[in-house]
DNA sequence: TATACTGTTTATATTTATATATACAGTATA
DNA sequence: TATACTGTATATATAAATATAAACAGTATA
């Protein structure tokens, strides 16, 4: 069980905080089904070069936030979630995301005509190579 | 001089990167004009009700990057900056903010059109709101 | 049952991000 | 020149975000 999971030093949110967003969007988005086994908090700090701390707070957060369940000397595993609750997640943490980026664009003082021409170059960029983040 | 600067708890970036980054775009985008005498160090952490240690830091950091320049005793005031140069740090600005948004629609498995359609639509909300963040 | 995995707990340490406070130094102005 | 602003420097304190390490406990399996 390898997780795509990429940590950023230029991104000022904590380590924790990175590794817990993106299991929520592979969980939430359907990427990592319930019942699938993740990696061990050791095995994940070894793959990510952090300390077991690190990734321990993030899976007890994803634990308190119900989107995984531990069970002690078997491992840590994707919860049974509610379809509608998953979409939700997944739609609202999109939004915010795009909201955010107009939000910046805003305060640098671009139009939202800018803003949408801006936004159609990035997608056309992406377009061109494929059509995936990572190709 | 009462400056548009917002804090957020929810954000995870440090207070002083937070105002960094804030004032930055006032400046990039021309809506500080150089020569602009700033509030000071004092003033602006009662306004925000933070440290002054923490408005220091923002201003030592801008300071650094070219941005303003300090005059002990008299205040801090936006430095002349190339044209050139604040169209490139406001328009890379706006597109990483664009670019980190998209990055978190495919984590959460969007497609580029899902993608375009969201963000159309967030747009057409401020749109209808008038075409301004704060209206 | 030995071993090799899981997660849990505790203790200690470092760095960063703050806060509070005091003293110092330059500038403007009444 | 007194005063009231500026920024600067230094010292101390706290909480958060890590890191390191060691010991403990449950589970699976050869």
């Amino acid at each position: 069980m390898k997780l795509p999971i990429q940590l950023s030093k230029e991104n000022p949110a904590p380590i924790y905080h990175q590794i817990e967003e993106q299991m929520k969007a592979l969980i939430a988005s359907g990427q990592l089904p319930a019942g699938t086994l993740l990696p061990s908090i050791r095995s994940l700090s070894k793959e990510l070069e952090v300390s077991v701390i690190t990734t321990r707070r993030a899976y007890q957060n994803l634990e308190y936030e119900g989107f995984i369940r531990t069970i002690q000397g078997k491992g840590t595993f994707v919860a049974e979630i509610d379809a509608s609750l998953k979409k939700e997640v997944k739609v609202s943490a999109v939004k915010q995301a795009i909201e955010k980026a107009v939000e910046t664009a805003i305060r640098h003082d671009y139009t939202l005509e800018e803003i949408e021409k801006m936004f159609l170059d990035v997608l056309n960029g992406l377009k061109a190579k494929g059509g995936k983040a990572d190709e």
